[in-house]
DNA sequence: GGATTCACG
DNA sequence: ACGTACGTGAATCCT
């Protein structure tokens, strides 16, 4: 028997559009509600296998109804441009689906439905009804379901008239007659005021129709009758507009809309197009990609002992090669095998890693660690770790696929192989989640379809690296590449594999007091608030401070009252527990992430930890750090930042020696908009936050108090994050007409840095994307968008992203100008961390001279600006003491 | 796994 | 009218 799926298709983008946040490829296309639209026609090709199919457009702006009722659809918010944009390639996809589509000029797509149902329901062919709108339920018959969508899009539910009986107690026909009487907001149809979706099934349970609602006004009672009485003209044209109208003139041939399924190819490369990389891996279709790039079977060897030398020679001088690691710290992982990639011979080689550990696979190894064998990775970084743990030290990297994949595009948060083949237009790779399984699941296929994965991969990594490549070079990002974020690559692998030293007994004493104090705390507050609870829980926190304290809930969640610090610290005069739950969330903090979060990283055989930077994380350009995280160890308060003095050297007799740059972004920020005062200011190397001041409050330095220092800092803030009227009121706890004021004073004295500003967002709308000093680039799609907080946050990553992004580019820039210096001058001292604007080093004690005018001056030249640079020293016996 | 909170620059 | 300061990672709770 056939089976017609008929989609609703301006319902569906609709429910699709408001369902997903909103999507958008790396051109700035928009794509959530073709994205939505997607998953739901695979979805039902799969689980109703239709031998028919259509889907029906709303065509044209004025329908009939129109010339009935002018007012229809009036108030209707007007599409939003995201989602209009996205039509014709929700038109274009359905083409690759090979979908029908049927539009009218002068019809909704209501009414071609319901024609088409009522054809349907007369040739006696079933048919699925997919719309967002209930109206739909009055076509409802024998042999028409409706699907409703509920919630996002995912699920819908059935509907034939037995079960709109069961829900409503009505039949499908009298669902007009209940939008008759009920209205309906979203077309503008009036129905009769005052009467909801209750009062209205009531009604038409006794009285079956409008009509007959009418007619029986009489015996109705109050209100009630007063208000049937007076819109029963509203009510009987809403019942005429909520009429689908079912005598569309059209000729249909059954056949026209037969179903034979999708054209792979035009489907892979509309998902590639739109970047629905999951998509695209789900169906397999990665493999079905451009003509250019077929998927050629690859033909692989597993080495074995005798087969090393034969290996050697194949790889020869510059080779594309995988390392797979299990494990998401590379510090402690498991390394699998390695595989190569031979163009020559078209050759792939798969080692598994016991044979490199092996005597046999001494001369492979001698070969990793060779610097002038080049080989082109993914995660170089990663894979020097886990084969530094090995033993084996990698060298001779000269291209990395994934850090010129993040500098193509930083905020990619899928950088795999599979998601950048699917972007890059690659030829089709499984993902590791489907050969490896994921979490408990995880395991190690047979070493045959093993090998073949991990061949594919270097086979993958050698079509990407001349792609990706060129696209460096489009970017005017290859010196970035090659110059620093490479090189840098390997400095950071160093400096983790080094490690700090920790002093791990005196974090256990810490922990100790820490525990004492909690226990004190902890007890108080049970007895201010009379009752026990889990204090860290913030919804039972919420309880007790809200519901049974009775203290005034200012500030909401998602899911219910907010008890962060901000709302605690206005409370704090209200009840005592307010302080005590600060306090203990406070060391509660320190407690559970510092001390015992920490000891858990070190390694037991060299008191050590090993934190692990990661180089493709953050949007910016900044560094993220891992396992654990060393750039945000307390420094503000003075209880947690005596964590610091369990940082110590490794070896006796040597010193912690930091050096962080004196406001970086703000002088950056003087750089890079050319401002008069600001350059001035640092020029003369004023303290900017008091200069600041002085020219926002119009006063001399010595008329300056801490008070208008503060502001004037949270000022200069609040320019670095692209400032917002609402932004610095919060922050300083002010109106926002008095931010507003603040923010033009400061306009009116820094007037090139607003004209940097007004320029920055100017040319992110023009171009698409921002870049620093350095080329380094960051796409913004949303800031064209219409929605005005998406635009507002794009505007304002806009003005941040090149100051953040530029400060990042100069230190890392020192670093590895620091570990060339270190180097070339043989010093001893050792670079160990990086805190976004601060190195840290340990130094042996005659070396304290030499670095602490060396390392100064590295990090201050790195760059040269038209502002000065400056590098702030000092060192002692723990991280604590070089403040 | 999402939400909340809080540590850093 | 709209309602967020920019960039991160980790611990904890709870659905």
């Amino acid at each position: 028997m056939d089976k017609l799926i008929i989609i609703d298709g301006n319902s569906i983008a609709n429910r699709a559009f408001y369902a997903l946040p909103l999507l958008s490829n790396s051109s700035g296309l928009h794509t959530n509600a073709v994205f939505g639209f997607t998953t739901m026609l695979l979805k039902l090709i799969e689980e109703e296998k239709p031998t028919h199919f259509l889907v029906a457009f709303d065509a044209g702006k004025v329908t009939f109804r129109h010339k009935e009722y002018t007012e229809y659809k009036g108030g209707r918010a007007k599409t939003p441009p995201e989602l209009s944009e996205q039509f014709p390639l929700i038109k274009e996809l359905l083409k690759a689906f090979q979908i029908p589509q049927f539009e009218l000029s002068g019809y909704e797509a209501d009414d071609i439905i319901g024609t088409l149902t009522r054809i349907a329901d007369e040739k006696g062919e079933n048919v699925l009804l997919v719309s967002g709108d209930k109206d739909m339920l009055q076509l409802a018959s024998d042999h028409v379901t409706v699907a409703i969508t509920r919630k996002g899009i995912s699920e819908v539910e059935r509907y034939n008239p037995a079960e709109i009986q069961e829900k409503y107690g009505l039949s499908p026909k009298q669902i007009i007659d209940l939008k008759g009487l009920m209205g309906d907001t979203s077309d503008n149809i009036p129905g009769i005021p005052g009467v909801g979706e209750k009062t209205a099934l009531k009604l038409l349970h006794e009285y079956g129709t409008v009509e007959n609602v009418l007619d029986n006004a009489a015996n109705l009672k109050g209100k009630m009758k007063e208000k049937v009485e007076e819109h029963a003209q509203s009510a009987r044209m809403s019942k005429e507009l909520a009429t689908i109208f079912r005598e569309v003139p059209m000729e249909t041939e059954w056949s026209s809309f037969g179903y034979g399924g999708y054209d792979g190819q035009a489907l892979a490369s509309m998902f590639r197009k739109l970047e629905f990389k999951s998509l695209l891996e789900k169906m397999d279709l990665g493999a079905s990609v451009e003509p250019s790039e077929p998927v050629q079977p690859l033909d692989v060897q597993i080495v074995t002992e005798d087969g090393i030398d034969a290996l050697l020679e194949t790889l020869g001088d510059s080779v594309p090669m995988h390392v797979e690691i299990v494990g998401e710290n590379p510090h402690h992982s498991e390394i699998v095998g390695l595989s190569f990639y031979n163009e020559e011979h078209a050759k792939s080689l798969y080692v598994p890693f016991a044979l490199l550990q092996s005597d046999a696979g001494a001369p492979l190894r001698a070969w990793l660690e060779d610097a002038a064998k080049k080989k082109q990775l993914l995660d170089q970084h990663r894979a020097e770790l886990a084969l530094a743990w090995q033993g084996v030290r990698l060298r001779g990297v000269d291209f990395d696929v994934q850090l010129a994949a993040y500098l193509l595009d930083p905020t990619d948060s899928d950088l795999t192989l599979s998601g950048l083949a699917g972007k890059y237009g690659l030829p089709g790779i499984k993902a590791d989640e489907e050969v490896f399984g994921k979490g408990a699941k995880f395991r190690l296929p047979d070493e045959a379809a093993l090998s073949e994965h991990l061949c594919r991969k270097a086979y993958t990594i050698a079509r990407a690296v001349p792609v990706l490549r060129v696209e460096l070079e489009k970017g005017e990002m290859h010196r970035l590449f090659y110059e620093l974020e490479l090189p840098l690559a390997g400095v950071l692998a160093e400096m983790e594999l080094r490690g700090i030293k920790m002093d791990a007994a005196d974090l256990k004493v810490f922990g100790e007091e820490l525990a004492k104090q909690l226990d004190a705390i902890m007890v108080r507050i049970y007895e201010l608030a009379g009752m026990e609870f889990n204090i860290n829980s913030p919804k039972q926190l919420g309880e007790v401070l809200f519901e049974k304290l009775g203290l005034p809930a200012w500030k909401k969640t998602k899911t219910g009252y907010s008890t962060d610090a901000e709302v605690l610290e206005k409370l704090a005069p209200y009840n005592e527990v307010v302080g005590q739950i600060l306090n203990y969330r406070q060391l509660a903090k320190l407690q559970s992430t510092y001390v015992e979060g920490l000891l858990k990283e070190v390694r037991p055989e060299t008191g050590k930890v090993h934190t692990y930077y990661r180089q493709t994380i953050a949007a910016t350009g900044r560094l993220s750090s891992q396992y654990p995280n060393l750039q945000n160890i307390p420094i503000r308060l003075e209880e947690g930042r005596k964590i610091r003095k369990v940082f110590v050297p490794s070896e006796p007799g040597w010193y912690i020696l930091a050096a962080d740059y004196s406001q970086i972004e703000l002088r950056v920020l003087a750089h890079i908009s050319q401002d008069e005062k600001l350059k001035e200011a640092f020029l003369q190397n004023m303290d900017i936050h008091t200069k600041t001041a002085m020219d926002v409050f119009g006063v001399p330095e010595s008329q300056v108090d801490s008070n208008m220092r503060r502001q004037a800092k949270a000022v200069n803030f609040g320019i670095v994050y692209g400032i917002s009227e609402y932004g610095l009121s919060q922050n300083l706890d002010i109106t926002r007409k008095e931010a507003g004021a603040f923010i033009e004073q400061y306009f009116a004295v820094f007037q090139g840095v607003r004209k940097y500003m007004d320029d920055i967002v100017k040319d992110a709308r023009r171009d698409g994307y921002v870049t620093t000093m350095l080329q380094r680039r960051r796409y913004l799609p949303e800031i064209t968008a219409s929605n005005f907080n998406l635009r507002s946050f794009a505007e304002r990553t806009a003005m941040n992203t090149p100051i953040q992004g530029t400060a990042a580019d100069i230190i890392k820039l020192a670093m590895v100008q620091m570990a060339e210096r270190l180097k070339s001058e043989n010093l001893r001292s050792r670079m160990l961390l990086q805190v976004h604007d601060e190195l840290v080093f340990e130094v042996p004690q005659e070396e304290l001279e030499t670095m602490k005018t060396l390392v100064p001056e590295v990090m201050a030249s790195a760059l040269k600006l038209d502002v000065p640079l400056r590098a702030d020293v000092d060192y002692g016996l723990t991280w604590y003491d070089a403040k």
